[in-house]
DNA sequence: CGGCTTTGACCAGCGC
DNA sequence: GCGCTGGTCAAAGCCG
């Protein structure tokens, strides 16, 4: 890289905002590839290496410029194929056609209604099981959801997602009676 | 040509 | 108070 345009880009940097508190919702996904489709586009702004994990976290945020969910997708250190992914927010819009997948206009509209990872129940070609555990159906003090989903039996990917705190995210009102 | 990905650096929060 | 880590920005490059 050219040192003269590194110190360049220095000089009209201003970034490092302020860490809004979203609502949260984890996924667990056992998949080979990074990026599932749920029926929006995303664009990601950053990839970063995480401590507890062997394997770069990708930061994604919506296309639409209206919108402002993000999505963290990294891969569980103790399981290389699971796949997590963290969407921050909710959107404010229906899912886009879908250009590069098998979603169904159907299908993208109930995942915009829920939530956009629910979505990924659908993701062709894969059998998800969705586990909602106790935390998720009984909310006490910490509106806490969590949900597991795989392809294969979703024991080791509960105990997984209990183990590493990774699926303690908060609900927003709308998303509780679902 | 437009959109998306890559990549390095900056900033803020948190823990020690 | 300092250092570490996570999260975000923005320019350049790549691809469709």
């Amino acid at each position: 890289m050219l040192t003269a345009l590194a110190a360049n880009k220095s000089k009209v940097r201003k970034k490092g905002q302020k860490r809004i508190r979203q609502p949260r919702f984890a996924f667990m996904t056992k998949s080979e590839v990074d990026h599932l489709e749920d029926g929006y586009r995303w664009r990601k702004y950053g990839q970063k290496a995480v401590k507890n994990s062997p394997f770069p976290r990708s930061y994604y945020r919506c296309t639409n410029s209206k919108c402002t969910v993000k999505k963290r997708v990294e891969r569980s250190s103790e399981d290389p194929t699971i796949v997590i992914t963290t969407y921050e927010g909710q959107h404010c819009h229906h899912t886009v056609g879908f250009p590069r997948g098998g979603f169904s206009s159907h299908e993208a509209g109930f995942a915009g209604q829920l939530t956009p990872a629910i979505s990924q129940f659908y993701y062709p070609g894969a059998h998800f099981q969705r586990e909602i555990l106790p935390s998720i159906t009984q909310p006490q003090h910490v509106p806490v959801r969590e949900v597991v989903q795989s392809h294969s039996l979703p024991g080791p990917t509960t105990q997984l997602a209990t183990d590493n705190g990774l699926l303690g995210d908060i609900v927003p009102p709308g998303m509780r009676n679902t």
